[in-house]
DNA sequence: TCGAAGATTCTA
DNA sequence: AGAATCTTCGAA
């Protein structure tokens, strides 16, 4: 599946008029409730982690590090949490506008980790419970048959719930975040 | 009200 | 290997 991200680029890093980008998803981790002792729900429901309750489809974008905005998407029925967080895409269309909003920067890794791909894609908490279903400035699409193997393993960054391999990304793919 | 940690990234 | 950087959370 690709993400799209459409843009009007008011002075957004020089970029002037309609702006569209996409992506191709390589890298996502999944999170829960309850049950599971990594994710921002565990402890039941906050400020932060209200979206996670919400309706499915919906982003779920949350800000860490001081730096960094990451992007989920929700998965459950309202009332129970879960999300899938997007680790990595590979980028398709609109390369100029991402390498403008991450100079310095080679294409493998302009959006090859899940704050990179935010900046790269310009997402911040303005988008966040957005309805990703339906077209709109931040939305998924489905991109159409497609063949590959897809690699479980740990999840990234966390400390409890080591035990859980929810972490899928294709395998071989150039983008993703780390082997 | 305050202290600590964090689903990260960049630089040295 | 270590700093940057600030919001969110939970305990006091």
């Amino acid at each position: 599946m690709h993400v799209a991200r459409d843009l009007l680029g008011k002075r957004l890093a020089r970029i002037k008029g309609r702006m569209r980008m996409l992506g191709r998803i390589v890298e996502v981790e999944a999170y829960r409730g309850i049950d599971d002792p990594a994710s921002h729900a565990f402890r039941g429901l906050t400020i932060r982690n209200q979206p996670m309750f919400g309706q499915p489809g919906h982003a779920y974008v949350y800000f860490t590090y001081g730096n960094h905005y990451c992007l989920n998407v929700t998965t459950e029925q309202v009332g129970i949490p879960g999300a899938v967080l997007i680790r990595a895409l590979e980028p398709l269309e609109g390369l100029n506008a991402m390498r403008r909003l991450r100079p310095k920067v080679s294409d493998l890794k302009l959006t090859n980790g899940p704050g990179k791909l935010t900046k790269a894609f310009a997402i911040d908490k303005s988008l966040n419970e957005i309805d990703m279903t339906k077209q709109g400035p931040l939305y998924i699409l489905e991109s159409g048959p497609e063949s590959f193997e897809i690699v479980a393993t740990q999840r990234v960054g966390i400390r409890d719930g080591k035990d859980r391999m929810w972490r899928f990304y294709v395998s071989g793919n150039a983008y993703i975040s780390r082997p």
